[in-house]
DNA sequence: GGTCTATTGATACTCGGTATCATATGTGTT
DNA sequence: AACACATATGATACCGAGTATCAATAGACC
């Protein structure tokens, strides 16, 4: 996963540097979201002395390329999921904080039905959803 | 609407002080979304001596009793809406930010097929819908 | 009107994110 | 392999939204 973000990045005509490429490691060794603080933190501790800003600027870079997206949290708070460059819509367990991506499953629909009662033409449309994963579930 | 939200103020259990009345009076001449700050910034032109903290707080509440809602705009920006406080979700216009509560309009079998798909137990969602409003679809 | 607690506004602070800028480093070229 | 130069970097300062604190004020009930 971390080749994909750098295969991406390269695509996307931006240099393959050394932050950058410690970055997408340790992205790779999340789980669930995580916040541009987390990955930080991650930097810091293992005294690889990047800059707050280069990670700010890494987010932005992968999320332009659909590699990473920012979702709001219940709570109100911002956190970034590594997930697939396809239009689809996220899953986050609001115990683990794991997430997984699901695809349309019939939101078009919602959208048409919702613009033909409003007379809105719908261009955009965020669905995010919250519950327990398997796991959670299981484990209690 | 204003009188709305004295009530609901009032059946929270909390006092009907003067910046309560003033800031309700303030977010019923809004359209469409506004931000803390624009609020704020109308107390000011007012000279009504709002203090920042109050603004929040007031927000706070009345989005406790659901009669305003923070949204995530495409942009990433935060923005409060009024709104009714049953279970809906919003239409927001790109072009000149009027907002429209719509309901269920069949989220239901999404979230239970994105349920079935996943093995997550869904226990909350956010939909938000962006595009253009009537007015701004016909205005060009 | 008096009392007492909730609320207020000022101020300082936190936190996520952005702007600036001199320095360092990838990368295409030779 | 070294060059040149634009791109990226980290430090620092900054910004805007929201929260914490706290002494002063003002609703609400008697």
């Amino acid at each position: 996963m971390a080749e994909e973000m750098l295969d991406a990045l390269d695509r996307a005509g931006v240099r393959l540097t050394g932050p950058r490429r410690k970055l997408a490691a340790l992205i790779e060794r999340r789980e669930g979201h995580f916040t541009a603080a987390d990955l930080l933190k991650d930097a810091g501790r293992r005294r690889m002395g990047i800059g707050r800003a280069t990670v700010f600027r890494l987010l932005e870079l992968l999320n332009e390329q659909g590699l990473v997206e920012r979702i709001d949290l219940p709570d109100g708070t911002h956190a970034y999921i590594p997930c697939e460059p396809t239009h689809h819509h996220h899953l986050v367990c609001l115990n683990c904080g794991a997430t997984t991506d699901v695809d349309d499953c019939g939101i078009e629909a919602v959208t048409r039905e919702a613009a033909r009662r409003s007379g809105f033409k719908i261009e955009q449309h965020r669905l995010e959803l919250f519950g327990r994963c398997p796991d959670c579930r299981s484990a209690n």
